[in-house]
DNA sequence: TCTGGGGTCCTAGGACCC
DNA sequence: TCTGGGGTCCTAGGACCC
């Protein structure tokens, strides 16, 4: 059996942590550069925010007023997860790790009653890592992924949602749409409402041949899983990544070459950074860049995909990308993304062609990649900043109302007052 | 002025091979 | 008149996820 825990707005639900302020209060955070909302509060989910909205268009409406827009802090989130994961593994033998706020928990042979386990999960959670959740129990991913929206669809529900028998699922079946199963986007429920299939009652109905004629391998998957067959077994290692990319919108337009070569400069050495964090080497990269494709500025769009002796080593990729960056740039247009794209990884032992003519002295290379991630990791990313002279950049991203790095910055660590303490759990925090 | 970023998997079609 | 069968590998693009 499978159980899937997810946190309620998450990233809102991070911020709430460590400012009582913002409790109770419409809250919503914004993707990169300040761009539109992505995670949202009942409270604000209530005034009407929704996914996806654009942050300028939106703040100007008037009953959006007491809504408090914050910035995304993904230190802060990212470690917020690590919490909830130590949280869980002590309390189930397995757990994977889906996304930033998902996971999934292994329940085979767990020997009691798996609702009242999913009730003690979420009391620890919610009191050790502050974070509220649901859990959704079944025997398939799939399933258990399905259970978890409905808990979460249920307005003043338990925030568990049991899908472990037959009966549990039948009875709730008729009245899902497709939409929310997972695996099922747009794309495919469009093509299946046609045929007049809305529920997932309708599509587990379904004879195979039509399922693998409409939707495919994946959707014959889906359609299993759906029906309590797991196809989506537990796993506990991770996948080795295909590919690790480093993208960003500018927060304001840029027009000149050395601007977008610092650019491309900056993302790729973050990238070769995660890169070294794998444990990875990159043959072959992307780099793209191109203008607003919103509004009606003159349109360029261009992207390369360059071959390169298998690297780890930020000089050698920084090489590369900056050529390929050269020979797409174009003057006069306004720029505002470009990214960069590590592809073909490999696991240095796993290596088609050994590099027996290396044109750097690996021993070396290492030797100073492993004392540039030291000290960025010590001292905050960009303190050693590989192909960059001088001042900071001007173009990098709009983060207006960022939060503190309460748990990842010794400086942003909350004070407590020492005294007597009160009968809360906010921290009392000194001004 | 201002519309995110980072991933995975699958398929179709072309080039190429025997 | 008639033009096989069975593969691999690569790429671009679609669909989906959070």
């Amino acid at each position: 059996m499978f159980g899937l825990i997810d946190g309620n707005s998450f990233y809102c639900e991070c911020e709430r942590a460590f400012d009582p302020k913002l409790r109770g209060k419409p809250l919503v955070v914004l993707s990169n550069n300040d761009g539109c909302a992505i995670s949202r509060t009942r409270e604000a989910k209530d005034l009407g925010v929704r996914m996806g909205d654009p942050y300028h268009l939106v703040a100007k409406r008037p009953e959006l007023k007491p809504v408090i827009w914050k910035s995304s802090n993904y230190a802060l989130y990212g470690d917020m997860s690590r919490r909830m994961y130590e949280v869980l593994c002590e309390m189930v033998p397995q757990v994977e790790p889906y996304s930033i706020d998902e996971m999934f928990l292994d329940l085979r042979g767990m020997p009691w009653d798996l609702v009242k386990l999913a009730t003690e999960i979420r009391a620890a959670v919610r009191q050790i890592a502050k974070i509220p959740t649901c859990v959704g129990i079944g025997p398939t991913k799939t399933l258990a992924k399905l259970a978890n929206k409905v808990a979460k669809g249920e307005r003043h529900g338990s925030g568990i949602c049991d899908f472990s028998t037959p009966e549990a699922r039948s009875a709730k079946f008729p009245q899902i749409p497709l939409g929310d199963v997972w695996g099922m986007g747009g794309a495919s429920v469009e093509k299946l409402a046609k045929g007049g299939i809305r529920s997932v009652a309708d599509f587990v109905a379904l004879p195979l041949d039509e399922v693998r004629k409409t939707l495919t391998v994946t959707g014959l998957r889906t359609h299993a899983e759906l029906r309590g067959l797991s196809c989506y077994p537990f796993s506990l290692n991770a996948p080795t990544r295909q590919t690790i990319a480093c993208t960003r919108s500018f927060g304001r337009m840029i027009t000149e070459w050395e601007e977008m070569r610092q650019a491309v400069v900056t993302y790729v050495s973050r990238a070769a950074e995660k890169l070294r964090r794998h444990g990875l080497r990159a043959s072959a990269m992307q780099v793209f860049m191109h203008t607003n494709l919103f509004n009606k500025d003159p349109r360029y769009s261009n992207q390369v995909t360059v071959a390169i002796e298998p690297a780890s080593d930020t000089f050698a990729l920084i090489g590369a990308a900056t050529r390929a960056a050269q020979s797409m740039w174009r003057k006069g247009y306004r720029y505002q993304k470009a990214g960069i794209v590590l592809i073909d990884l490999y696991q240095p032992q796993d290596m088609p062609v050994q590099d027996m003519f290396a044109s750097r002295d690996p021993v070396k290379s290492k030797a100073i990649m492993a004392a540039l991630d030291a000290v960025n990791a010590r001292f905050g990313r960009g303190t050693l900043q590989a192909g960059i002279i001088g001042k900071t950049a001007t173009w990098g991203m709009r983060r207006a109302n960022l939060s503190p790095c309460y748990t990842t910055r010794l400086d942003d660590l909350l004070q407590v007052n020492s005294g007597p303490l009160r009968s809360t759990d906010e921290p009392h925090l000194i001004p």
